[in-house]
DNA sequence: CGTACGTTTGATCTTTCTCAATAATGGTGG
DNA sequence: CCACCATTATTGAGAAAGATCAAACGTACG
C-alpha cells in the first residue's frame, strides 16, 4: 500500500474525475491513522465532529436506534470516508461505529473543506459522494419495501460485492463477508435467525459457498437475476460498475 | 406570492444561510413556471436531465420500480427540488412524477449549477440539501426496518407537517394532506388495505380527523410521542424545525 | 478447557398480505 | 343538475412471511 489516502483518491475517482495536482492535495491532508475493533465508535449521535473519518481497512456502519432494536443506515467499505455530510451541517442524527476490526484515517474536517474550496473538482467529487450515498439509500429503501427477505439478502451482497471490487478488494469479498447474522439483520430489517434460514438455503441452493462467518457468492450471474440487482444506482462511471 | 423561486430560496435557507446576493442571484435564475397534473412524469428513470425542477404547489415522488411494485423512495413538497443530484451525476436510476396536482418550476442545470459555482454560499446550500435528502432516506430506512405499520405512517405525517410548516404551508397540512391510501403504501412499504385500516384506527384514536383523502393530525404531541418522532434528522437551523 | 459469543433448530405466534366483494367518491358529459 | 364511469376505500376471511422464544450446539479465544 502506497500512501494511506490513496484508496479515498480511488474512491473520488469512481464517480468524479480528479487532476494530479487534486490528487496531491489529498495525499497531502493531514490525518492520523487509527486501528480499531469491531464496534468501536467512530461517531458518537449527537455530536458535531470536526473530522472526517476515512475506513481503510475492515467495514464502518451508520446506525439509528429506536426501542424496537438498531437499523444500520449505511455501510462503509475500505476507502470510503462515513461522514462527509458533516460538510454541510455540524450534528448528526446517526452514530457511525466499526463492524468489524479495521483501520481508520482520521482528517481534520477543516482543512478538508479548506482544499475543497481551492479545488473546485474535489467539492464536486464530495457533492457526487454524498449524492452516491443518497442513491444507495434510496435502493436500500426499495428492498425493504419491496422485496422479500432472500432479495434484500441476495442484494446487498451483489451491492457489496461490487463495491469492493470498485475499491480493488474483490478478494476480500471472494474471500466471504465477515459480518454477523444480527448486523446483517440490522441493515435489512429482519431478525439474525431469519437471516441465518435464508443464508442455509442459499447455500443448499449454491448461491454461495458458506453460510458461516464469511459468505462468499458462488453464482454471481444467478445471484444478480434473482434478487434483480442492477448496478446503475450505485453511479460508478465507465461500465456501470466495474 | 412574490416571486415563483422565493420558495426555493426559503428552502435553502432552512439549512443553509445565503446572503442578499445569494437570493438575487437564484430569483435571477431563467425559469419556466409549468402546471402538471397528478402522475405527471417529471423525470424518467434513465434520462440525463438537463433541467432541475423545483415544485412550486402540489407533491411530487421519486419511485423506483420492480416486478413486486413500485416504491417512492423521496417526496417533495412545495419549494423543494426534485433533482438537485443531477448536479453530481448525469443519469438517474429512478423517475419523478407528481402525487397530485401542482405546478413546478423548471430551471436550466447549467446556469444553475454556473451559479452554484460563483456563488459558493448557494453551492454549500446544495451540498446541505443533498445531505439533508440522505439523512432523510436513512431515516425512512430506520422507520422501513424497525418501525412497525402504525409508527411508519404516523411518522411519516409528522415529518410531512415540519416540512410544511418551514415552508410556511402548515395551513397545507392542516387541511390535511392530499395523499391517496395507495400512494401512502407505496411510500411506506405497505398495502393500500393495510394503510386504510390503520388510518381508520387512527381516527378511532383520535389521532387523525378524517381518515379520508385530506387527513389531518388532531394530536401533535400524542402522534409525535407514539411513533418517536425527533425531527433532529431534518437538519433544519434553529430550534430544529420551526 | 471453559466461557462468551454466535449459530442452528424447532414450535408457535403476529403482523401484514392477498383475494375478492361491496361501497363510496369524484369527475365528466349530457 | 344528474347519471355514469373510473378510481379509491372499506370490509371480511384466509394465507404467508417473518418474528419470537427457547434450547442445544459450535467455535474462538483467553
Amino acid at each position: 500500500m502506497t500512501h494511506p489516502l490513496q484508496s479515498l483518491v480511488r474512491y473520488f475517482e469512481a464517480r468524479s474525475p480528479l487532476s494530479d495536482d487534486d490528487r496531491r492535495a489529498i495525499a497531502g491532508l493531514p490525518h492520523s491513522i487509527n486501528a480499531l475493533r469491531g464496534g468501536d465508535v467512530t461517531l458518537r449521535a449527537g455530536d458535531a465532529p470536526e473530522t472526517c473519518v476515512v475506513v481503510l481497512k475492515g467495514f464502518a456502519g451508520r446506525q439509528r436506534q429506536t426501542e424496537q432494536g438498531r437499523q444500520i443506515v449505511s455501510i462503509h467499505v475500505p476507502g470510503e470516508p462515513t461522514n462527509l455530510q458533516h460538510l454541510a451541517f455540524p450534528t448528526s442524527a446517526s452514530s457511525v461505529r466499526m463492524l468489524t476490526a479495521g483501520v481508520v484515517a482520521v482528517i481534520p474536517a477543516r482543512e478538508f473543506s479548506d482544499v475543497a474550496s481551492s479545488h473546485p473538482a474535489i467539492g464536486q467529487a464530495i457533492l457526487a459522494s454524498i449524492a452516491a450515498e443518497a442513491s444507495i439509500a434510496r435502493e436500500w429503501l426499495l428492498s425493504m419495501g419491496r422485496r422479500d427477505a432472500s432479495q434484500r439478502i441476495g442484494h446487498l451482497l451483489c451491492e457489496l460485492a461490487i463495491r469492493l471490487k470498485s475499491q480493488g478488494l474483490a478478494d476480500l469479498f471472494a474471500h466471504g463477508l465477515p459480518l454477523k447474522h444480527n448486523q446483517l439483520a440490522d441493515i435489512l430489517g429482519l431478525t439474525p435467525v431469519h437471516v441465518g434460514r435464508i443464508l442455509k438455503r442459499f447455500a443448499a441452493d449454491g448461491l454461495v459457498a458458506n453460510r458461516k462467518q464469511p459468505i462468499a457468492l458462488t453464482d454471481w450471474n444467478r445471484m444478480c437475476r434473482e434478487c434483480g440487482f442492477d448496478p446503475a444506482y450505485l453511479h460508478f462511471t465507465g461500465t456501470g460498475g466495474a
